[in-house]
DNA sequence: GTAGGGTTAG
């Protein structure tokens, strides 16, 4: 029997208050709402959970202290829609305030408890919400443990996610999707992988897990690969399948396809998605077309600040400092990841004063600095030799407690090892809980590179006897490095050998020059030759300038003349082959031919790039170029020069 | 009225 008032149909009503909210007419509800003569329990339950599907807390609130009905739909739609908003403690109070009102919870609204309880992080109240539960008997209810299984992940407790799983005797997609979110954030992809495959009923979600792990954690061909299968399953991807390809396309570069799958979203109207929208961007930045990447950014409606970033990074990746610095003025509302891509920017284009620049305006501006925050600029540290400043960085990272992340100890290790100061490098190194790939990369490279020669390569092996860590082709230059400057050329040309049978590592045009100097040092002159007529690409100029060198010192005159000639071929196809030459002939005092290569690279443009220093005076870089006196106390400088000149001794 | 998924920086 339907209600009649007024020529209207009261159960009509709450239905089209419920659809113009589907609708986003949020006001055009509350219209009708308020000018209803009468309203039942379902009018406000639509309303107010109306209202806070659309993220307007404060007038559902309003409505709910008004409501004069106690039922325990309103309450549970009153809970969850608190916890959508991110207010879990709001929601865990109207919780509190249900039990005492004695209206009595059910599976629904032990759901949404559950999940207050995780994004609280609270496991205490996790555990009196069970007390709860239990009460109320709703301990096998599927959703309820499935809720329970999805908390107790959250707050990191696998091992009781993982019996409350197998204690179930019911299972559907959300508990294998839950426990395969497991694998994955446990970083075991190829188990989640056997779970995925193993599942016995997959949705949408569940291929949108496994697709987004996989490219988040850089397997973005597998992400691909996987989205192409989901498609040929017959699955319609949802908007995070499409974000999360997007974002794996844009790592490998794939604008093509790229593009196709932009058309495709454009096409089935999923055009207003800001997550897939923020990967767009990324895609064309990251292949280069800042251009396309604005078009897209510009054509986003309501831009939050992960699409600003996402714009900024994309100037930056891109050397476009100017345009990046531009935007990152206009972001609205800038969280550190937006100060970081801008510093990020500046050190990529090695603008290390613009870099710490910005570094100082962000602690002005009273943003938290991050781990990546501290990685990056003590890069800029490395790069510019600066003791002092990463020093300083080094202090301010122990004292905001990040100094146990592997990140921060690699960036440490590194900017040690640049700065020559090597014990504090090994320091940290010794000192580092965790060590990765980079960790390891990052040490042994440092002791060769200091000359520690013998020290990298007893690092190395202990790497291989005491880590799971297999070489990678950094390590192995450095290696090479090592054994070359400590004479050990059978043990090099060993590892060389082993390169691509034991590690699976093909050698790079940089690895056989590493090969050609360590022969060339050893007065291995024929080998090296050999060894450089048999390679099988075109040898880097480095390689014959290696050769050559360790024909000066073994005294082999014709093998240098050939190789002279050989380089000033060389110099007319390679950028770096003039300036090679004409050092060579400079060390070896043909001053003529030096002169003469000089005047053939102006006539032909070739820029060369100048020669460089610079010394940190109190916490300020003093930069010197080679025919550049644009330093501030260059004359002053000049002086003291001359005068220390006159002061010494020829012995 | 419910549980599972997504975008940016190192």
């Amino acid at each position: 029997m339907v209600k009649e008032f007024n020529g209207f149909n009261l159960v009509a009503h709450n239905c089209l208050i419920n659809a113009n909210v589907d609708w986003g007419n949020v006001s055009e509800a509350r219209r009708l709402f308020d000018e209803m003569p009468e309203r039942n329990e379902v009018s406000w339950t639509v309303l107010i959970s109306g209202l806070l599907r659309c993220g307007r807390v404060d007038e559902a609130m309003w409505y709910f202290g008004r409501n004069p009905f106690q039922n325990v739909f309103l309450w549970t739609a009153t809970i969850s829609g608190l916890v959508h908003n991110g207010l879990s403690y709001e929601a865990m109070g109207v919780f509190v305030k249900m039990l005492a009102s004695g209206v009595a919870p059910n599976d629904v609204t032990f759901t949404s408890v559950v999940r207050a309880c995780g994004d609280l992080g609270d496991f205490g109240l996790g555990k009196s919400v069970l007390v709860l539960i239990v009460k109320f008997g709703f301990e096998d209810k599927l959703s309820v443990s499935n809720s329970l299984v999805s908390f107790n992940l959250k707050l990191g407790n696998i091992d009781l996610a993982r019996r409350i799983f197998n204690r179930m005797e019911e299972r559907d997609v959300v508990s294998w999707t839950a426990i395969l979110d497991m694998y994955v954030d446990t970083g075991d992809l190829i188990e989640a992988r056997r779970i995925f495959d193993e599942m016995p009923e997959r949705n949408e979600i569940s291929w949108s897990v496994m697709i987004s792990r996989y490219s988040q954690g850089g397997y973005s061909k597998e992400a691909v690969s996987l989205f192409h299968e989901m498609i040929q399953c017959g699955f319609i991807p949802n908007t995070s399948c499409y974000s999360s390809v997007i974002s794996a396309l844009a790592s490998l570069k794939a604008l093509q396809e790229g593009k196709n799958i932009h058309g495709h979203v454009l096409k089935i109207g999923m055009d207003r998605d800001i997550f897939i929208f923020c990967s767009l961007v990324d895609l064309y930045c990251k292949s280069g077309n800042t251009k396309d990447g604005r078009l897209v950014f510009d054509s986003i409606l309501e831009k939050n600040v992960v699409c600003w970033n996402s714009m900024v990074t994309g100037y930056s990746l891109n050397g476009q400092l100017a345009e990046a610095k531009e935007l990152f003025n206009q972001i609205p509302n800038k969280n550190n990841i937006s100060w970081n891509s801008l510093i990020t920017g500046y050190i990529e284009t090695e603008n290390f004063d613009r870099a710490f620049e910005t570094f100082n305006e962000m602690i002005l501006s009273g943003e938290q600095s991050n781990k990546s925050t501290f990685s990056s600029v003590l890069k800029a540290c490395a790069s510019l030799v600066s003791l002092e400043k990463g020093e300083y960085m080094h202090a301010k990272v122990v004292k905001l407690g990040f100094q146990n992340d592997v990140f921060m100890g690699t960036a440490l290790v590194d900017m040690y090892a640049k700065t020559g100061h090597i014990e504090s490098s090994r320091k940290v190194f010794n000192g580092m809980l965790i060590k990765n790939e980079i960790a390891w990369t990052a040490m042994i490279q440092g002791l060769a590179e200091n000359g520690f020669a013998e020290e990298s390569l007893s690092l190395f092996e202990e790497m291989e006897r005491t880590s799971t860590i297999t070489p990678n082709d950094l390590i192995l230059l450095s290696v090479f490095f090592a054994c070359s400057h400590c004479g050990l050329v059978d043990k090099g040309l060993f590892y060389f050998n082993s390169m691509e049978k034991v590690y699976g590592i093909k050698p790079s045009e940089r690895h056989y020059t590493s090969v050609v100097d360590m022969l060339s040092r050893a007065g291995r002159i024929s080998e090296a030759e050999m060894f450089i007529t048999d390679m099988p690409f075109e040898p880097e100029v480095n390689a014959w300038a290696a050769l050559l060198s360790g024909c000066k010192t073994y005294g082999n005159e014709k093998l240098a003349e050939k190789i002279a000639k050989k380089l000033s071929e060389l110099a007319e196809t390679k950028s770096g082959g003039y300036v090679l030459l004409s050092n060579i002939y400079a060390s070896s005092g043909r001053w003529l031919d030096v002169s003469n290569i000089r005047k053939m690279m102006q006539e032909k443009g070739v820029k060369k790039s100048r020669g460089c220093s610079w010394i940190e005076v109190r916490n300020r870089i003093h930069l010197f170029l080679s025919q550049d006196d644009s330093h501030a106390q260059s004359s002053e400088i000049g002086e003291v020069l001359k005068l220390l000149n006159s002061e010494m001794v020829i012995l």
